[in-house]
DNA sequence: ACTATTTTTGCAAATTACTTGCAAATCAAA
DNA sequence: TTTGATTTGCAAGTAATTTGCAAAAATAGT
């Protein structure tokens, strides 16, 4: 794919340097693998998937985690739980806020790049979904941690 | 504390076993003791907190998770994943819709009684919270496992 | 470039929330 | 009651995620 254009892949490269320069990381190979691979194929992906979407051996298993955890510390990636046994992680593209729809029963997941519940619910029942749910959680630093 | 008003627990009493005949579920003393618990004490448990909050070796851990699972299932229980390593679980009473905020540090959390982002976003400001972020995620049924 | 210091990785073993098999206890319907 | 179906407790199992440690790679200074 690289070979098929090698200026396309250049500047990648030197975006994802550039995202972990930014974040204070190192760049090493196994980061350069993971983030790359979340920007180009975009969408929650839990561990085990980014796992296999990796050339076989590149990368192992706890360096995956250890690099995700490190991503989500700088927010450079984010974490869904839309399944409650495994986390999915993404990119966390600040000029393409969304949000996910998954189903119940067969698991696929979908995205919504609006970001107004009423609205949401409406094009949900729309599209055909039934028997909607959704759960919203805030993460923040309380004024006593940003003090301290 | 049921000795202090022995009509108020008769009422939550009733109050228990019609939620549970309404979601077609049998009565027994687990199940009792668990949505108990959650009607009295509200907020965002785990499934630790409620074993501990329990009277000793009323109820076995097997037992929590099992009723936990099954009220979730009827949607008597919501499921947030606040922490990514537990789950947290929480009366799911319609008639007071609310969304939480953990503190990234020192994960205190609080509850959200309006429904909309910017809103909350701009409270949360005034609070004194810092660098906010939220995850939104819906669930529901998708068109084609609707009609299979 | 070379070296020294720090950080990161791979591997294998550990951790832990959660689940499950099974026999005994409990529940619901008649 | 009786009876058949459901649920429970216990103990063992599962699976995602984490961790200790020695080797490898990255960074900073020369
Ligand atoms: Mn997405
Ligand atoms: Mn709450
Ligand atoms: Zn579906
Ligand atoms: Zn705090």
């Amino acid at each position: 794919m690289s070979l098929l254009n090698p200026k396309k892949e250049l500047e990648r490269e030197a975006l994802i340097t550039n995202l972990l320069k930014e974040k204070g990381l190192s760049i090493t190979a196994p980061r350069k693998l993971i983030l790359g691979l979340l920007l180009k194929e975009h969408g929650p992906f839990s561990a085990e998937e980014i796992l296999h979407s990796l050339p076989k051996n590149s990368c192992d298993q706890a360096t995956i985690y250890r690099c995700l955890n490190q991503f989500v510390e700088v927010q450079l990636v984010n974490t869904s739980f839309l399944e409650k046994d495994m986390a999915h992680f993404e990119y966390n593209d600040p000029h393409h806020h969304h949000h996910h729809i998954i189903c119940r029963i067969c698991k696929k997941i979908e995205s919504f790049h609006e970001c107004l519940m009423e609205k949401i619910e409406t094009n949900l029942q729309r599209k055909g979904y039934k028997d909607i749910q959704h759960r919203l959680e805030f993460f923040a630093v309380c004024e006593t941690c940003a003090k301290g």
